[in-house]
DNA sequence: ATTATCTATAGATCTATAGATAATGC
DNA sequence: ATTATCTATAGATCTATAGATAATGC
C-alpha cells in the first residue's frame, strides 16, 4: 500500500476526531454543505457556528481556517445560487436575439425554476430571510435585484401586446420565486415538469393565450438546452 | 388638575423610566408593535429581548410580566395574522353559498391579498422564517395550511372548468403569499390597487378569460364590502 | 516548512428569574 | 393589597482568537 496514494487521499494537517459525514471533496464544501442544510432548516441567526462543525464533524475553532466570520459562510453559499440565471440571461442575449418576449420570458423562468428546485438545499428560501437585509450582502442583493428586472421587462413586453394590466407584469419573478414554498414537494414526474408549469404560468397570467403556450414550451425546450448548463 | 383622571391616564405600578414610544393602549400591544417591526426587519432570532424592550422604552426584564418567553411574543403575532382570512372563508360559505369556484377564488385572494397588505408591519413575511417550523407554533401552520387547502380546492375548481393543467391550482395560494414581498411598495393608487389586480391574476393563472374576469372584479366588490370586515 | 486540525479561553452576549420599589386602589 | 415596573444576576450560550499539535512534503 504505502506508495498507492489514490486509496489514502491523506491530506497535511493534523487529523480530524472524526471521519467525514458530509460529501464534498474539500472541507470547504463540507462546510457549505452543512451550513446550507441548516441555515435553510434552522435559519441563520439560530444556527450556531458550533452546530455547522458538529454537523461536519471537527471543531468549531476549525471553521476559522476556512472562513474569516459567520456572514463569510452565507456569503459563499448565496454566491452559489445568484449566478447562474444571471448568465442565462446573457446567454439568452447573445445566442437567441431575436426571441420575443414571450419567448425570452418562458425560457428564463423555466431555467430559473429548475435552478431554484434542483439544489441539494432550498438555498433560494434565503433570500427571503430578513436577517440578511442591510450586511454585507450588498452585491447578491444588486444582482438579484437586476435578474428581478429582467423579468420586469420581459412581462412589460408581454402585456404591451396582450393589453393585460401593467402590475401583473411584476408578478412572474415572484410566482417563480414562491417555487421555495415548494422545495420539499415529494420527488417525482409532478415535481419534476414544475418549472416548466409556472413558465407556462408566467405567461399565461400576463394574458398569453393557451394556443401559444404549447409553441413556447417546444421553444423553451430547445433554447434551455443548447448552452449545455452547468 | 387632581381629580381629573382623564388626563393622566396613569396605572398602578412603578413608573416607567421612559415615557411612551411605542402606539397601543397597553403595555403589551406596545411590547407586540416594537416585536412586530423587530421580527419583520431584522429576523426573530437576531431580534434580543432586550432590543425589544429598549424599542419600547422600558427594561428587558419587564416584558416578562406580560410575556412567559420570547417564543409567546411570536405567537401573540401571528394570532393576528393568521385568522380573519379563514373567518372570511367561513362567513363566505354563510352568506355566499352558491358562489362558483372563479368567485370565491377571486373574492378569497382580493380579501386575503388586502389583509397581508394592510398590517402596520409585514407581519405576513413572518411565515417563511425557518426559525419556526417545528416549535410550538404549530396551531398556526395548521390554520395557514387550512386556507392553503381553502385556496387548493377553489383553484381545482376552477381548472375543472378551464381545462388548464391542475399543477396550476396550487399557484395562487402563493401568488398571494408572494405579496409580502411587495410590502415595502411606495403607497398610492398602485398599492391599493395590489389586491385586486393579483385576485385577478390568481383566476387568470388558472384559465379564466378576461371577458370574465370583469365581472369577477364586481362580484368580489359586493361580497368583500357586504360583512363589516374588522 | 507548511498545513489542517486541535484545545482552551476571552469577552460579549442573551434569556429568564428573584426580589426590591413605587405607583394606584380600597 | 395589588400591580407594573425596576435592579441585579445566574447560567448558558455564542463568536472569534491564540497558540499547541500532528500530519504531509520537500
Amino acid at each position: 500500500m504505502g506508495h498507492d496514494d489514490t486509496m489514502s487521499l491523506a491530506r497535511a494537517g493534523r487529523p480530524r476526531l472524526h471521519t467525514q459525514r458530509r460529501p464534498g471533496l474539500t472541507a470547504r464544501d463540507e462546510i457549505l454543505d452543512a451550513a446550507g442544510e441548516l441555515f435553510t432548516t434552522v435559519g441563520y441567526a439560530a444556527t450556531s457556528t458550533r452546530t455547522i462543525a458538529e454537523w461536519v464533524g471537527i471543531r468549531q475553532a476549525s471553521l476559522y481556517h476556512y472562513f474569516k466570520t459567520k456572514d463569510d459562510i452565507l456569503c459563499a453559499l448565496l454566491n452559489q445560487t445568484v449566478t447562474p440565471s444571471l448568465r442565462f440571461v446573457g446567454r439568452l442575449a447573445d445566442t437567441h436575439p431575436a426571441l420575443s418576449a414571450p419567448e425570452r420570458l418562458h425560457a428564463l423562468a423555466a431555467f430559473d425554476g429548475e435552478q431554484l428546485l434542483s439544489g441539494r438545499w432550498n438555498l433560494g428560501a434565503l433570500y427571503l430571510l430578513p436577517e440578511l437585509r442591510d450586511s454585507r450582502l450588498e452585491p447578491f442583493w444588486s444582482d438579484r435585484e437586476r435578474l428581478r428586472l429582467h423579468y420586469l421587462e420581459c412581462g412589460r413586453g408581454v402585456v404591451a401586446q396582450t393589453g393585460v394590466n401593467e402590475v401583473a407584469a411584476g408578478l412572474p419573478f415572484h410566482l417563480v420565486e414562491s417555487l421555495v414554498n415548494m422545495w420539499a414537494m415529494p420527488p417525482g414526474p409532478g415535481r419534476v415538469e414544475l418549472p416548466l408549469h409556472v413558465a407556462d404560468a408566467c405567461v399565461r397570467i400576463l394574458g398569453v393565450p393557451d394556443a401559444e403556450i404549447a409553441a413556447l414550451r417546444e421553444r423553451t425546450g430547445e433554447v434551455i438546452s443548447v448552452p449545455a448548463v452547468r
